[in-house]
DNA sequence: AATTCCAGAGAACAGTTGTTAACTGCATGG
DNA sequence: CCATGCAGTTAACAACTGTTCTCTGGAATT
């Protein structure tokens, strides 16, 4: 692999990331749905018709911003959950990355939330598809856990299902308190902590 | 009260209610930043410039549908989280009332799911408005219930916040289910059921 | 060096959009 | 009964949309 591609395909890989990259940057103040070709290829600079070298349509290019968006967050998704540490440590970590994450990667998380219930079918699709990704890897993972021990599958997917969600949940508060004051900031750490943290007791006594 | 009001207001509401009637089902297939006016007056059959009696704009249109949605929603939240009954049975109850909701308003459920974290600013923000009422009704009936003895403020309000974020994703998960066979529709039931349960038992044990 | 390929440009299309202004007909209040 | 108010109509506007076809310059291939 990583062959060194011709200075040809890398200017076009170039404008397909330009588009990508204005259209994320427009979806900050509007659905994919009201999201127009030409609207895009004004931001970027090129003539309309150069969209049609990269995407069908924009729903196709929210096709491709959901694997830009998700495709890379699976490896984040393992030290998440799994990993050492006492059960507080755990909670305190995750809810730190995804602090983190919403903090560093701002329209993706938008984005995602905005569009997963979004008037887009296909791209609504791909998104779940991935969710549901993230839902097995997350069950996977909770199966190691020594505190799973003696669960069926069932229990172990809607556990995987209410993680995941929960994730969104407060990557979506997150995103709202970015530019509030650092106090308002702290108690959706407050919240987010505590609501894991009930989950994580529920957990431990689900076999009682 | 209830003074009978002229044959010209009750006309003038009912184009009025037709027009949130006629945008609510182009909603199921688009977000409202990409819903047009000229669209809606023409789904109702009347002239574009006739929407301007009613609404400034689609998006205030939009705040009228949060209202229609979650107004009326208030006094079902009540017996949703109160009353009696085992912890199982309210539980059953609650998944119960979720479910009806969604099969008689399947549309005024996907609207607030679509546009909670919509291209729409003060529509984002009427819904957000809404639910933090409902926070504060189910903070205050739980406040009542005697397993929170005990429990202070903030932790009450999570554990609302909780209870109300579980209840919009478990209907959201009734939305996709709703055209599926009822094989999965009973998955759904399952798992939203189980994640209740799940989150009762970890409140059981918060003091410990 | 000659040829093919193709990302992007340019122009034109029919159809759509939100908004304005001036109007009409009918229910309302004096 | 007559004058006023106002929901809805009609016509027109400039601006915008997605899509088609044709063309061009320069990289890739031979």
């Amino acid at each position: 692999m990583s062959h060194t591609l011709g200075i040809r395909q890398a200017q076009k890989q170039k404008t397909r990331q330009a588009l990508l990259d204005a259209a994320l940057g427009l979806l900050e103040e509007q659905s994919l749905s009201s999201l127009g070709l030409r609207e895009v290829t004004r931001a970027v600079g090129v003539a309309p018709t150069a969209f049609y070298r990269h995407f069908r349509s924009t729903a196709d290019l929210g096709v491709a911003l959901v694997e830009e968006a998700l495709g890379s967050l699976h490896p984040m998704i393992r030290t998440t959950v799994s990993s050492a540490g006492d059960s507080d440590q755990r909670i305190e970590r995750a809810v730190g990355l995804i602090a983190h994450h919403v903090e560093t990667h701002p329209a993706h998380v938008r984005f995602i939330a905005r569009e997963r219930h979004g008037g887009v079918q296909s791209v609504r699709q791909a998104i779940q598809d991935q969710l549901a990704r993230f839902t097995e890897e997350v069950k996977a993972a909770l199966a190691k856990d020594p505190v799973s021990e003696g669960w069926n599958d069932d229990d172990l997917r809607m556990l995987a299902h209410l993680y995941v969600d929960q994730m969104l949940m407060t990557a979506s508060l997150f995103l709202d308190a970015l530019e509030a004051p650092e106090e308002e900031r702290r108690r959706v750490v407050q919240v987010a902590t505590r609501q894991m943290r009930l989950i994580s007791i529920g957990r431990e006594h689900w076999l009682d």
